[in-house]
DNA sequence: TCTCAGACTTGGAAGAATCTTC
DNA sequence: GAAGATTCTTCCAAGTCTGAGA
């Protein structure tokens, strides 16, 4: 709801308010007081984000380090780690083939990962019960092992129970108590949320070790289900300025390992156990690190807005080039420009969910229809994108381009890759050739910015109001989001919403048509008291 | 030239906080 | 004041891209 809209409504709301004091005055100068005290929070964090303003490192205005260097000086607290398994109560029990049976700490804890999770699709899922049932036996004592050899015969309801008791219990808290919790919560952020670069107090992004727990991968992710494991500061590898006051671990544990690396932008790193990748702790995007990488994001997309007319000549041309690879290349181009798809680098098979971006494609991912719905040479467009969204799109192309994917697909098998001469790699070398630092995905920034820009002139109008401007912005918006394929899946309450929403349009209308019907009965009822002889 | 590790960005899900409605 | 809706924030999996080494 636009803003301005809901302050003067606020405003209207308050006047009648005054204006009505008469039974429960008690209540309402509560309500008042309550009211009061909400504006006075709110002018004091709005002061407080005034003065944050005020002191901020303008970074920009000051001069760019040598190439490659990102700090002269870092000193953090090293990653906050969370809490560790806390048992549950005796009276929660697990059920083995419909008795009840105490686990071992461990056994108990990743259960309880499981149970957590009793409501959610993952666990109807057999490659997640699989991968869970296996990891989970991998941690048990070699007596429950003896036991415990199905998953179909374990019983977590209870557990599962007892969470969800405990969410509720939180949130029906007092006041004060959750006043409380949050007051712990800010003293964690206030230690371990922040750190000095070079001078300057900036904010951590993310200062919490990843919590254990059971992978959540998306799309038919091989792995999903498998065991997330503690992190613990053995694990961890901590990079600080040699000068600066180098974090204490936790009592009793050493770090993996103490760096001083000061071209690299990341606090501490750790290897997780899923897919033997790197973790970062990094800073918080308004950062001076993360906002000048921004800004430089969109200065090379700024820059290609200046050549980018040169390049879709030059691919255009390359659509007839002798070369198979140049034709390739080409026309990957044109799609990646055109309709913003990802590079699409290589995967390695069977390690995570199958999907493609366009150097990527496969044969089966695309159909060609030389005339489809009164347009000619239209490509149909079906693959699984980035975390597993469906990318289903029909476009028009040109001939030529229609002629070359022909060409590309005569004699594959549907799994042969479309592009079987071209990957990222030779792409972004080609592209380093037509703009200094220019890669696949800067297409995506330069059209998703142009697309917004130009929706923006499109749309709006000067004398609009501000509740017509946000509509033209969130028009605006959605184009870019139509383009660069953004989808969310459907919440799960929303059949509900809808179907109050339906509900109130229906109470509406009936509301209309009475007062139509009333309308029209009270000017019958008038034209009846009308003296025919006065006419 | 290819492969792989490392560093970093991207963006959707989930949870928390806040606002609105009844 | 509770329930529901909306917005903001955090989390973290899944991408992109580079550079080193074989």
């Amino acid at each position: 709801k636009p803003k301005e809209e809901t302050k003067e409504k606020g405003e209207n709301n308050k006047k009648k308010s005054e204006e009505e004091e008469t039974p429960g005055k008690k209540r309402k100068r509560k309500s008042k007081e309550a009211g009061e005290e909400k504006n006075n929070k709110k002018v004091k964090k709005e002061k407080e984000e005034e003065k944050e303003a005020e002191n901020k490192w303008k970074w920009w205005e000051e001069e760019k380090k040598e190439n490659g260097i990102k700090w002269t000086q870092l000193e953090h607290r090293g990653p906050y780690f969370v809490p560790l398994y806390e048992p549950l109560p005796d009276d929660v029990q697990f059920y083995y083939d419909g008795k009840p049976l105490k686990l071992s700490l461990a056994t108990e804890e990743i259960a309880t990962f499981y149970a957590k999770m009793l409501d959610h699709d993952y666990t109807t899922k057999e490659i997640f019960q699989n991968n869970f049932f296996k990891d989970w036996r991998k941690e048990m004592t070699s007596e429950e092992q003896e036991i415990i050899k199905d998953l179909n015969k374990c019983d977590f309801k209870e557990i599962h129970k007892y969470f969800v008791d405990k969410s509720e219990a939180r949130k029906a808290l007092s006041k004060e108590e959750k006043q409380k919790l949050k007051e712990e919560a800010d003293k964690i952020q206030e230690e371990y949320g922040y750190c000095i670069l070079d001078g300057h107090r900036e904010k951590i992004g993310n200062f919490k070790t990843e919590p254990p727990g059971l992978f959540r991968g998306r799309g038919d992710h091989p792995k999903m289900g498998m065991l997330k494991k503690r992190i613990m500061p053995e694990d961890v590898i901590i990079n600080c300025s040699k000068d600066s006051k180098i974090p204490e671990p936790p009592q009793g544990h050493k770090w993996k390992e103490v760096r001083f690396d000061n071209t690299v932008t990341w606090l501490a790193s750790w290897t997780e156990n899923i897919q033997n990748s790197l973790k970062y702790i990094m800073l918080n995007p308004s950062s001076k690190l993360k906002g000048e990488k921004d800004w430089q994001k969109y200065e090379l997309a700024r820059r290609l807005k200046d050549v980018v007319d040169k390049i879709r000549a030059q691919y255009r041309a390359d659509w007839k080039s002798k070369e198979m690879q140049k034709r390739q290349r080409a026309v990957a181009l044109y799609f990646i420009d055109k309709l913003a798809l990802r590079a699409g680098n290589e995967k390695e098979e069977g390690e995570t969910a199958d999907t493609v971006g366009c150097c990527s494609l496969r044969v089966e991912h695309i159909k060609l229809h030389p005339d489809l719905d009164g347009k000619k040479y239209v490509v149909e467009f079906d693959f699984l994108g980035k975390d597993s969204i469906r990318y289903y799109n029909k476009v028009s192309v040109e001939k030529l381009v229609f002629k070359n994917l022909r060409l590309f697909m005569k004699n594959k098998d549907p799994d042969d890759d479309l592009f079987d001469r071209l990957n990222t790699q030779v792409l972004n070398k080609h592209l380093q050739h037509l703009m200094d630092g220019l890669t696949a995905k800067v297409f995506r920034t330069y059209n998703a910015s142009i697309t917004l820009q130009e929706q923006l002139k499109a749309l709006t109008n000067s004398e609009d109001s501000v509740a017509g401007k946000l509509l033209s912005y969130n028009r605006a918006n959605r184009a870019v989001a139509i383009l660069c394929n953004h989808q969310r899946s459907t919440p799960k309450t929303f059949e509900k919403s809808m179907q109050n929403l339906q509900t109130k349009i229906d109470a509406k209308k009936q509301q209309v048509e009475e007062a139509k019907q009333e309308l029209k009965k009270a000017e019958d009822e008038f034209e009846d008291t009308k003296d025919p002889k006065a006419e």
